[in-house]
Formats: structure tokens, C-alpha cells, sequence
DNA sequence: CTGAAAGCGCTTACAG
DNA sequence: CTGAAAGCGCTTACAG
């Protein structure tokens, strides 16, 4: 590969010339120029960011921590997060830390070798001391967890409001006219929908009965077990807000099987809109969390962090974004039913 | 952060010294070296990773380009690269290809200049011409491509053996006594196994209806809508074998939604053992493909080729994995038919 | 066994 | 407008 200073000699001037017409930082006659792009042209010259970075302190490059790449939230984050910083010649540096505080400590440690010019760290691995030790390598860092720590000051922080995806869900299925309403959740990183859920009811003055509250763990098998459960109480609820897509169409999978209908005998919705929603049968009424623009946000965040360092956050509190209904076909008003 | 120079002059040493006991490169007296470490642990000395790639021209980073990380195959084997070679403190720049080829031209361009150790390319957006001037470069290269370009020799190349894919799945309905398959696939990109299911039908004597070949586009929707199709040709299909999961599991709900049972109906076959393959209703028979193993293999070539520049491939072809079945309760013997 | 020195390829005050 | 020089933080022959 060609140097800096194999185009200096060839164009005829100093490496200095060269480095100011390719960053514009000096003026530069035109005649000189010409024949230092020429130059550049001829050898097919790539500068050495190595190179470069050590000489600048800046490395174009950005660290990204996601617990699991296969799981399709992080994944469209990433698509997304990796499609921005590239129009802007950053790289992203990808790990995973499979939700393990350890693991994630060892690659923060790892990347702060490298000079990364910011970090962006998802999902709830990292725990405040990481942050707080994080925060003195004095790099850009954006985070965007579940639960926002409120001791966190400074660092952006930014995340879907699940409490209102809570809120609607249930209020949609409580306008339908439901008062038989389970619920399938995770806990505890599914808290946040379930206390939008609960504050919804007692809001309509609906009753919540213990036994319509199962959990499950995310997954689309576990809300096929939980449907199963819910299926077998007798009164069986009119509607089920599953606390994510994944376990939604699990649930209506094990309602089909016990030759239930959807959305006429039970109503179902989830949380998400994960591709397989639109395409489910039937067509899953759900929340919409607007993962793309969480990632547009967080990265653009991270960039104007870097390329703007004296940018201090002051707001304690993270940004939450607002998820929004998509109702399809598998919610309906409940069955008129006779006492 | 404290640099190498820092550390040797809380020594008493030299730069060099202090190098030397870090890279065990050269003997070092007891004592001395007892000072350095002691001088790094106070100092929390962490080596600059990118003056030392400069000086040695290494960088412990790999280019890692897939079409899509939204695609579970690819995550899954981004996931396993990335922990391989995270091991060996190597780290991952992704990128995404998004299946064009200018795309990733413009990637592999802005990833030369970062002097990374070794690139993965997956899928087919490079193409042959790309190939060869990334030969030239001299850095190591692994593909892993859909269709093996006989040109590029000694250019490292793994995939999966899906023209075996399709042999085992068409065997399978076969063995089980269907003569009415049916295929939805999705082409070019899955012509490979469409070969095994028409080699593997003639070997068979069984005749291959121009009307039972039905094309999808991997996506579950697809599978959905070629099965409604399907299901309107008199006589039905016995069998169907999607090109992949997804595409099984759509045809499997437009079954359903026919009011036909599966298998007794009508028997369903896939390929890829996706998750979700398990926990269909009813669970789909598929052929596994090796995903975790092809990670394993490419990344671990890639980093040998690193670690032995000298290290030469001179295998003509790529090296395919078999793939194998999966027998769940998605198929059986047809009916007996009265005529 | 360890120091002095040059070099990796670039950038950036500083002169002139 | 452009050159000479020092520096980014590390490694690696070369002496001794």
C-alpha cells in the first residue's frame, strides 16, 4: 500500500502538504494541490487510519455491546445503529455480552485498549460501578437499558416506554369491553408493561384475579405453557395481553390446539410487532416499541457526543419513546354472555 | 491513561524493557521484571492497541460482512464467530451487504484502510471481481458463499451441502411412500437443494409436476401464500417441501387455515431447524443445517491464515458440511388412497 | 540482560 | 503557501 510520503515524493512536496489538501486544514496553492490529488490518484492512495488515529486520538470507530445479536430487537438496533454511523465512515465494533455483567466488564475492558472514540451499551449488563468506571476513561458513552438508573447522571439514556405499552395494551382490550384479562409476562424485565397494565386496570376499576397472572420467559414456547394454564381456569378470560409478540403467538397456538377461536371466543395482544405479527393467524393486534428510531436516537446521540465533546447531558432522567398500537385481527369485543 | 513510558519510568527501566516483559520476547532479569509488572499493576498500565498495531501492523480485528444481521442464520453465526474469536482477543467489525455488490465494495474499501487482520465475507454480494483485487491486498479471506465460483482458488470457501439438503428432505417424503411432492422455493438462491430434490425424485422414478413447483421468497408470508396455491391444484399434494423454515411454517398455517390436518393431510418438510421449527404446531420435521459449525469453521481458518501467514490453501473447491434430519411430527405416510 | 535509536504512517504547531 | 521537526505509543533489531 502507499504511504503518505511515497505521494509527497511523487507529487514532489513534503507529507505536511499532502495531509493538509487531503484534511483542508491549511490552504494549499491550486497548482499544488492538483498535483498532490494527481498523485493520490496515480498510487491509489488509502490513508492508514491506524496511523491516523494514533496521530489524532481518533479512531472512527464505535463499540457496541447488545446482550444476544440473535435476538431480532438487537439485531434491527444494530442494523440500523451500523447504517448511520457508516454514512459517517464510523465502524462498529460488535460484542455480545449474553446479559452477564462479567462478561461485559471484560470487553469494556478489552475496547478501552483500542481507543474506541464512544461506546453504546444496551440491555442491563452493565451495572452502575461499570458505568460509573466507564465514565472516568472520560469516552462518549450511551446507554440504553430496561431499568434507568437514577444514580446514572450524565450519561444519555434512552429506552422504550414499556409502562405505556402497558397502558395501552390494556386499555384497548378494556375499551373492547373486556373484564376477564390475563396476562403473560417476564419478570422481572417485563416490570415496567406489567405496571402500566396494573395501573390501567385499577384506573377502569377492573378487577386483577391472581390466577390470570402467569409468567413466562419471552419466548414463544413459554406462551404456549401459559395459555395452557390460563386455558384450564375456569372462568377462562376473554383476553390475554401477552408481554411480548414471541409469547402472544405462542398463546394463540395453544388456543387453537384446545379448539378455541381468536379473536372470537379470546382476544389476544402482545407487544412488539415483530415481523411474524403482521403475518400471524389471525394478524396479531399489538404495540408497536419503535425500535429504529431508538437506534436512529442512541447512535446520533453517541456521534454528536463524539464530535462535539464539550456536550454535557444534564437531564437525570432517560427519554423514553412512545410505543403506539397496531390493532389487526386478534382482539375483539368479548362474546355477550349469559348469566 | 498511563502509557508504556509512564510505566518504565516508575520502573527505572526503559521503554523497551518494559515491552519486552509484556510481549516475553526477550529474557529479562527476575528483578526487573518483578518491578515492571509491579509498576503496570500501579499504574493500570493497558496497552495502547493501536500504537502497537501501527508498530507491528496487526490490529486483532476482523471485517466480518453478512448480507443481513436481521437474518437469523446470519446472527447466529456472528454470534459464534464473534465468541471464537473474542477468545483469542480478537475483535469484530461488522458490516452489512445488504446483498449488493456495490455495497460491500465500498465496505471492503473503507475496511482496507483500517489494516484489519483478516476479512469474512458471507453470501453472495462479492463477486469475482471484488475477489481477486482483495487478493491483492494480501490479507486473509474466508467466504462463505451460496454458489462456489470455480475461479477462486485458493481462497478459502465454506458452506453448507444444501444440494444434500435437498436430497435427505425429498428422501424423506420418498421413503415415507409420497409420490405427490410438492417444492416452494425460492430462486436462484436456493437452486442448490432444488437440485437435490429433482436428482433425488428422478433417482426415485417419481415424477416431478411442473405445477407443484411453486416459488416463495424465503419469507413466511411467501410459504403462506404458496401453499394456498398448493391447495387449490387438483389433486392436492401429499407432501410439500419448503426451501426453508419459514416458508414451512406459512405453508403450514395456510394448511390449517384449509382445515386440513398435518400431517395426515398433508405432510411438511423444511430446512434450516430454525428455533422456531421446534416449537411449531406440529413441530416441523426439517434438515438442521450446521450453522454453529460453519462459524466454527470459518473463523478458525480465518484466524490460522492470520496467525500463519504462510499457511496457503490449495483446495480447488469449497468444503461443504452435511446437513442432517430432523424427524419431528410434521410427516408421515400419505392416506391410502381409494381410486 | 537492558539501553539508545529508529521506525510504523500520520498530524500539527511553528517557521519562514 | 509549504517545509522541517516533533510527536502519537508502541516494537524491534542492534549494541554492549
Amino acid at each position: 500500500m502507499a504511504t503518505l510520503s511515497d505521494v509527497a515524493q511523487r507529487a514532489g512536496v513534503t507529507a505536511a502538504t499532502v495531509s493538509y489538501v487531503l484534511s483542508g486544514k491549511a490552504q494549499v496553492k491550486n497548482e499544488t494541490r492538483a498535483r498532490v490529488l494527481q498523485a493520490v490518484e496515480d498510487l491509489g492512495y488509502k490513508p492508514n487510519l491506524l496511523a491516523r488515529g494514533l496521530a489524532q486520538g481518533k479512531t472512527f470507530t464505535i463499540a457496541a455491546i447488545v446482550p444476544e445479536i440473535t435476538n431480532p430487537y438487537y439485531a434491527e438496533i444494530i442494523n440500523e445503529v451500523e447504517h448511520i454511523a457508516g454514512a459517517k465512515d464510523y465502524h462498529i465494533l460488535l460484542a455480545m455480552s449474553h446479559g452477564n455483567p462479567k462478561v461485559c466488564a471484560h470487553l469494556l475492558d478489552r475496547f478501552s485498549s483500542r481507543w474506541v472514540d464512544g461506546f453504546l451499551i444496551m440491555g442491563g449488563a452493565a451495572n452502575p460501578d461499570l458505568i460509573q468506571s466507564m465514565q472516568q476513561t472520560s469516552k462518549p458513552l450511551v446507554l440504553s437499558v430496561w431499568e434507568n438508573d437514577p444514580q446514572m447522571e450524565n450519561i444519555p439514556c434512552f429506552d422504550i416506554d414499556f409502562y405505556d405499552a402497558g397502558i395501552q395494551a390494556t386499555k384497548h382490550l378494556l375499551n373492547l369491553g373486556h373484564s376477564r384479562i390475563a396476562i403473560i409476562l417476564e419478570e422481572p424485565i417485563q416490570h415496567t408493561r406489567f405496571g402500566g397494565f396494573k395501573d390501567a386496570m385499577q384506573k377502569a376499576q377492573v378487577e386483577i384475579v391472581p390466577d390470570y397472572i402467569v409468567s413466562g420467559d419471552s419466548s414463544y414456547t413459554s406462551g404456549f405453557a401459559a395459555a395452557q394454564k390460563l386455558l384450564q381456569i375456569n372462568p377462562v378470560p376473554t383476553a390475554i395481553f401477552a408481554a411480548n409478540d414471541a409469547m402472544a403467538i405462542g398463546a394463540m397456538e395453544a388456543i387453537h390446539q384446545a379448539g378455541l377461536a381468536i379473536p372470537n371466543d379470546i382476544s389476544v395482544i402482545g407487544v412488539d410487532d415483530i415481523l411474524l405479527a403482521e403475518h400471524s393467524y389471525p394478524p396479531l393486534t399489538t404495540i408497536r416499541t419503535p425500535r429504529r428510531q431508538l437506534a436512529k436516537l442512541i447512535i446520533q446521540t453517541l456521534l454528536a457526543k463524539i464530535e462535539n465533546p464539550e456536550l454535557v447531558h444534564v437531564e437525570k432522567s432517560a427519554m423514553l419513546l412512545k410505543p403506539h398500537i397496531i390493532v389487526r385481527s386478534s382482539t375483539t369485543p368479548p362474546k355477550k354472555q349469559i348469566y
